[in-house]
RNA sequence: GGUCCCAUCGUCUAGCGGCCUAGGACGCUGGCCUCUCACGCCGGAGACACGGGUUCGAUUCCCGUUGGGACCA
């Protein structure tokens, strides 16, 4: 059986991390069995529905590297056309009257008002506030209301839900009411909705959160109504907060932009993601590659997990290292020109963004902490920490700057090994430690104590913006 | 409230009856390295929710309790 997946959102808003979970189990199923991966947007709440939310969905997927075979293309203008709901209007009717005519589903007149009044009334009786099947045998429209439409569902019995992860799972007919498929306004509801669409698109596999669990026994039916067999379901356990209650915007960052605006990598949030509820042993890092062959819907887990950032940046870190140089100094530059700190067009030269991302490399979690330790190098002018200052740049140590803006005027090339000696020379006549004097001039050359090594700082600086700025301590000293 | 799902360190997880005095990772923590901060390396604390079964033997199977979650209202 050849493999067609999909991942369906609604476009109401961010591409959220539960989203992307969503998305990346379906592509890898999809890629790891050589099947096709479908984008579809469900925008039937056309309230709540925006090109816009879509674009966002689609640049989120684009940025996070996850493709897909078919699905809806955005327009010069920034319109989206295809594999949306909204334009699927007649098919919708087409199964609905096809349902209606074989007696599978009934025209129900009832007003909100009325359902409202009489699942009180059940409720108050102790019955279950079940539809009570008024209009199913209604000989004519009733004048004046435009009807829904109910499916008709059976109420002996069990349906049982086949799941991937969950294994059987069953409910008792009698608990289901028969549910609209197409309200007054002639749209569908969702759970009619995706069935008719999973059907027309020749769905095979349907991933997607659990959230959706208890919906399923309906759509099953709503599926056999119409004459099909139900795909196999796989319901992926939820994502949470830190408090355990579902992953929402008071828990922080939840958008796939927030990720990319806090300097997260896209294959570390794909890679952090991809473990939550899924494992292969005991690996934690996997390429897209891996993560494609090892992907396997038998190693998800059943219970939900909790997103931990922390985690998520200790990845991050890890591809940050991983990163070729030359993506990286493209990515900071970027984030420098945002913050106004590199005008366009004075861009500094490549070779050098190179250098300076090559010795910030190692210790930046995110692309953001790395653009902050980038500022010292391409600013003309630093701030000096007032605590740095009074403790590093003291009377005893001027002489010594003094001594090593001279030396550092003339040493040819200005290469680390080179300013290394310059420092030896002066340290170790005099019987110092080397941090004796390099913690000064981290502090006379970035205004703070924390930077990489001093020798590659010096180096990366450049001879001007180091003379300069030493000199300048000095003077600050008195 | 009804229905359904879930339950291993704080967190992500390995475990699919004996290999478990429960493994790995993040975080926390002690140390080493060291020009600062990191990185790296070595070590530590830290979990099978509870109670019944089944079994020669349960983290692993079954039932119940408790606790979480989701959906419907």
């Amino acid at each position: 059986m050849s493999v067609r997946v999909r991942f369906a959102p609604s476009p109401t808003g961010a591409l959220h991390i539960g989203g992307v979970r969503t998305a990346l189990f379906n592509w890898l199923y999809a890629r790891h069995h050589k099947g096709v991966f479908i984008l579809r947007i469900e925008d039937t709440d056309q309230a709540r529905s925006t090109d816009e939310s879509i674009r966002i969905i689609i640049d989120g997927m684009k940025w996070l590297g996850m493709d897909w075979d078919e699905g809806p293309s955005v327009m010069q203008d920034g319109a989206v056309k295809g594999y949306r709901q909204t334009e699927r209007m007649d098919i919708y009717r087409e199964y609905a009257e096809r349902l209606l005519k074989e007696g599978k589903a009934y025209r129900c007149y009832c007003s909100p008002e009325e359902l409202d009044a009489r699942r009180k009334e059940a409720l108050a009786a102790g019955r279950p506030p079940k539809y009570d099947r008024k209009c199913l045998n209604l000989k004519a429209p009733v004048p004046g209301r435009t009807p829904v439409i109910r499916f008709l569902s059976s109420d002996e019995g069990t349906t049982i839900v086949r799941d991937l992860i969950r294994g059987a799972v069953s409910f008792e007919n009698r608990q289901l009411d028969d549910l609209i498929i197409m309200r007054s306004d002639g749209f569908p509801t969702y759970n009619f909705a995706v069935v008719v669409d999973d059907v027309t698109m020749k769905i095979s596999h349907v991933i997607r959160g659990d959230d959706h669990l208890n919906n399923t026994p309906r759509q099953v039916q709503i599926y056999r109504a119409l004459g099909y067999e139900p795909p196999a379901f796989a319901h992926l356990p939820m994502i949470l907060g830190p408090d355990k209650t579902k992953l929402s915007k008071r828990h922080g960052a939840t958008a796939v932009t927030e990720y990319v605006d806090l300097g997260f990598l896209p294959e570390a949030l794909m890679n952090y993601v991809a473990r939550l509820g899924w494992s292969h042993g005991d690996q934690e890092i996997f390429s897209v590659q891996e993560l494609i062959e090892k992907f396997s819907l038998e190693n998800v887990g059943k219970a939900p997990s909790v997103f931990n950032q922390e985690k998520c940046i200790w990845l991050n870190h890890h591809y940050i290292q991983q990163a070729d140089p030359a993506r990286l100094a493209g990515l900071v530059l970027e984030l420098l020109k945002k913050d106004g700190v590199v005008q366009e067009g004075k861009e500094p030269d490549g070779a050098w963004m190179q250098k300076l991302v090559r010795i910030l490399t190692e210790r930046s979690h995110t692309l953001v902490e790395m653009k902050i330790s980038a500022f010292p190098f391409i600013q003309d002018a630093i701030t000096v920490d007032e605590k740095a200052k009074t403790k590093h740049l003291t009377p005893e140590v001027a002489p010594l700057l003094s001594e090593l803006a001279a030396k550092l005027k003339t040493v040819e090339p200005l290469t680390h090994d080179n300013i290394e000696k310059v420092f030896s020379d002066i340290v170790n006549p005099r019987g110092l430690k080397l941090g004796k004097l390099a913690q000064p001039v981290r502090v006379a050359l970035t205004g703070g104590t924390v930077s990489p090594g001093i020798f590659d700082v010096i180096e990366v600086m450049g001879r001007d913006k180091v003379v300069a700025r030493i000199e300048a301590a000095v003077k600050m000293i008195g």
